[in-house]
DNA sequence: TGTAGGATCCACT
DNA sequence: GTGGATCCTACAG
């Protein structure tokens, strides 16, 4: 076990984080059983300045509330009606900036996470998208500002360093509204194969 | 109080 | 490649 630890979250640079995350393995103990895989694909969003972000222009909601909280919880919201999306809240108090969980590759516990999914689904599919992977790993709004330090979710780092080579960035999915701050390099995906 | 639209996924063409 | 599902959130009035 070597869970991320707060300072990790709470470092000022959001896109850094996204990129760290990458290799990591995300983990849920949820209904008494553990699931989780390697994080393979990262979104960052960047605040008050940042038209792609729920908290742009300073926008205090009940909604984006948790992500104003310091570094290191977990930020979950229902998107298009149906799919819970899961960030992780970076930075200081007061800061709203977050990485969205984008993809992970199962690996523990493959077996409960096709019970969620339904049992047509397998391998990659099961995490391969934002709604995805927290279906698979039971992870619904009941699991808003979760602190990463519980036994709920969290994080660990398991493998060696990831080369900078084998990490592609794009811009991020399904913001064009957001103007120019669409074409920002915030995608972050792992050529995750060589690190299974 | 009303309504437009969304950090997605899946089935269908 | 396209569109429907589905319902909460945000904001205007």
């Amino acid at each position: 076990m070597n869970k991320l630890k707060v300072s990790f979250f709470e470092g000022e640079d959001v896109v850094e984080i996204a990129k760290s995350l990458l290799g990591c393995f995300l983990l849920t103990n949820i209904d008494n059983v553990i699931t989780g895989g390697l994080i393979t694909e990262t979104e960052a969003y960047n605040g008050i300045t940042d038209k792609a972000s729920h908290a742009y222009g300073g926008r205090l909601t009940q909604r984006t509330r948790t992500m104003y909280l310091s570094g290191g919880f977990s930020y979950v919201y229902l998107c298009y009606g149906i799919h819970n999306l899961l960030n992780v809240v970076t930075g200081p108090a007061g800061v709203p900036t977050a990485v969205l969980i984008r993809g992970i590759y199962p690996m523990i516990g493959i077996q409960h996470m096709q019970m969620r999914a339904g049992k047509e689904v397998s391998g990659y599919e099961l995490t391969n998208g934002p709604g995805k992977l927290t279906r698979s790993l039971g992870v619904t709004l009941q699991h808003n500002a979760v602190n990463y330090q519980s036994d709920i979710i969290w994080i660990e780092k398991r493998k060696q360093d990831i080369f900078e080579d084998d990490i592609k960035t794009g811009p991020r999915i399904g913001v064009a509204y957001a103007g120019k701050d669409a074409l920002l390099p915030y995608r972050f995906l792992l050529e995750h194969e060589k690190y299974l």
